[in-house]
DNA sequence: TATTGTTATACTCTATAACTATA
DNA sequence: TATAGTTATAGAGTATAACAATA
């Protein structure tokens, strides 16, 4: 006999979540490898330009990133225009990074592409339950930043 | 001006659910820490007793795992009680998994206290909506996996 | 002396390839 | 010869520690 419905009236979370993440993370990948970019340099593109960021470690904190992870990742995208890494004036040890508008392009093409691509599968999750599911899933994501 | 919700009415699913992933882990990691267990070795308990499986390399299918990787997860079960592993007379060399009572007593533990830290977070969630979320996860999730 | 960014090194996790025992 | 399981090796990804520049 499968005991199992007592305990577990449903799978964890994790269990779920965790490999949804990686299949979502999949689906991007095609995309991604059409425009020559690393999932962190995704990361970097959109988290740049929400909110302008003064240092580098910053940014990585931002995007859990190990500072020195990022280092690769910001040479490639400035080499290609995306972004410009400048000394800041008033403490020449810091970078003051931008997105270029190459940049912001490129990150509103692939992100268009991203989403297009995951509103296919929330097509799937039944109308009435869609908003609920985003706006849960938005709450749960923010709590689990720290920020609530 | 931000233009981003031109463009991005909502974050990528991925930007959300792969961090909520990861702290739902991290949530978790303390309570594994407490039986000794590592995420694949939970992981294994949870899978085993809901499907009886044959052969090694099934499971390691089933938990997205390597079947080298769990190899040692095994072992380290098996030497602990929580498993057996028999050699098929039908086939020897395939081998007969099956949780102990030991093992299925211990993954009820760590799954209840698991799902009672999940269930504090989803506490967070409007009650109104919490089903629903539910319910589009578990739909998500299962089509990530194939299932449809 | 402390901090930002960078480079070099070491470590962890994971997959690939080689081996054994059965068939 | 083919397959299940195991072991040994190599590779990718990540973090730690040392370094240079600036404060």
């Amino acid at each position: 006999m499968n005991t199992a419905h007592r305990n577990a009236p449903r799978p964890d979370l994790a269990a779920m979540v965790v490999p949804l993440g990686r299949a979502l993370m999949a689906a991007e990948k095609p995309v991604l490898d059409a425009h020559d970019l690393t999932m962190w340099a995704y990361a970097v593109l959109c988290h740049l330009d929400e909110t302008p960021l003064r240092t580098q470690a910053a940014l990585a904190e931002a995007i859990h990133a190990d500072k020195t992870r990022i280092i690769a990742v910001l040479d490639d995208l400035e080499s290609r225009g995306m972004l410009t890494r400048r000394p800041d004036p008033k403490d020449r040890r810091v970078r003051l990074l931008s997105l270029t508008p190459e940049g912001r392009r490129l990150r509103d093409t692939v992100r268009a592409a991203v989403q297009n691509g995951e509103e296919r599968l929330l097509g799937q999750v039944p109308a009435a339950d869609r908003e609920a599911f985003l706006r849960s899933l938005r709450t749960l994501y923010e709590m689990s930043q720290g920020r609530r």
